[in-house]
DNA sequence: TGTACATCAGTGAACGCGCGTTCACTGATGTAC
DNA sequence: TGTACATCAGTGAACGCGCGTTCACTGATGTAC
């Protein structure tokens, strides 16, 4: 009907990063289960199966975004790693600890779609995601193994760990980790604790007069802190 | 084309219930997100208008599951309560520990569907679902509500409450609660380590190693226990 | 005991929708001579 | 400088699909007389 425009892609010559920008917008605006290719398309002004020249599918994009995902969470742990003071270990586990956090709330449709229900009738391939998962996690076991080898990881306080757990963590340790594992378990319980906080207040399911969860994440990052950090 | 089978329902006479049955067995099978009347329809071997009988659209639908889900879990957790021995506070607080778990194991789709992301184009009615999970929480507040009667809820490890978190707290104390704002503060504490812990293994975020959450998660709740019962 | 009638749960056809994906095509661009 | 040609990103029509919802209907059931 009308002329094509001249300029498809908001920056003028990249689609395929465009597809992705657009993508994430949506999953931003709608929700991960709301990604569709055609709504993507409708909005860069092209047609559906444009697409196709840069991802033979719309699970190959889902799978490039998941990785991305873990991808830049990782990083912005990384980088929270080099803000905190290089000596202060409390700092940069607390360093962590925000980062995760605001990385969350700032994107929490992103966080769903790496930690939240799969998507309808889509399938990660574990071979791809398992890595990325674990770039994430990395800068934690790294700070708590540093914690560690200082002697300054508390373990007192905690109920032994039973054969079954330790042989599970030595498979774990064995396959790339490294960490001793302690450190490893550490790291699962630090990661868990701060997950479930972020998730309740991400999902809203937080009673609802716990208006600023970030006090609340504060908080028990600092309990966190005394209890394990001699 | 065939002739009308003579007992549609399951149960040869409630239909209503056999669809919410028929609806938990597809969210079971192919997750929430799947569900749809007409499937629904297809597997009671009727058509999907019929559905329209009792339930006027398919959020109702999904409002009613969402709220049984909730009373489900709640029910579950007053029956562990009552099942550990009467004076036992570290009894009844274990096993309210215990049986959240294993509801969220045995149910994982249900419990992804009251905590994982909202379904998609699905808005809960807040002023339904929320008393409903208050229900759900209520008997965790009870038992540490207890403890603190008894002065065996310790406070002296975490750091202090700030005045906005202990505002947040008095809002939701006075609107009906009830109890001390550091027992809802251990509530909600304590839930979200649990919720953590379950989310993980249950969403298979776990590193892959850990083949056994409830090992992991045993030795968590022993842990909680340590760190805030006296 | 037998007939007329109201009720109403469930039917079947149809609506408009959006989806992922395929396919033959077109038309602008750049290269080779 | 000008012409013939290959390339290939993006088009537009079409496919089959499943969805929620509407509507006029049917036909079994139970009641009233």
């Amino acid at each position: 009907m009308s002329p094509r425009p001249k300029t498809l892609a908001p920056d003028g010559s990249n689609l395929q990063q465009a597809i992705k920008e657009t993508a994430w917008q949506q999953i931003a605006e709608f929700g991960a289960s709301a990604l569709s290719l055609r709504a993507i398309a409708r909005t860069l002004n092209i047609t559906a199966p444009a697409i196709y020249n840069y991802y033979p599918s719309r699970d190959e994009l889902v799978t490039t975004l998941i990785n991305d995902a873990y991808t830049m969470l990782g990083d912005t742990q990384r980088a929270a790693l080099e803000l905190a003071p290089q000596g202060d270990l409390s700092g940069q586990f607390r360093s962590l600890g925000l980062a995760y956090r605001a990385w969350a709330v700032n994107y929490p449709q992103r966080y769903q779609l790496i930690f939240g229900t799969p998507l309808p009738g889509y399938y990660a391939p574990q071979d791809e995601t398992v890595p990325a998962a674990q770039w994430a996690l990395q800068p934690l076991i790294s700070v708590l193994a540093t914690l560690e080898a200082a002697g300054r990881l508390r373990m007192d306080r905690s109920a032994p760990l039973t054969p079954e757990l330790q042989s599970m963590l030595e498979a774990w340790q064995a396959f790339g980790a490294g960490a001793p594992i302690e450190v490893l378990y550490h790291a699962l319980v630090v990661w868990s604790r701060v997950h479930g906080l972020v998730m309740l207040e991400i999902g809203g399911q937080m009673p609802s007069f716990i208006q600023d969860g970030g006090e609340l994440f504060r908080r028990e990052l600092e309990n966190i802190q005394r209890q394990y950090l001699g």
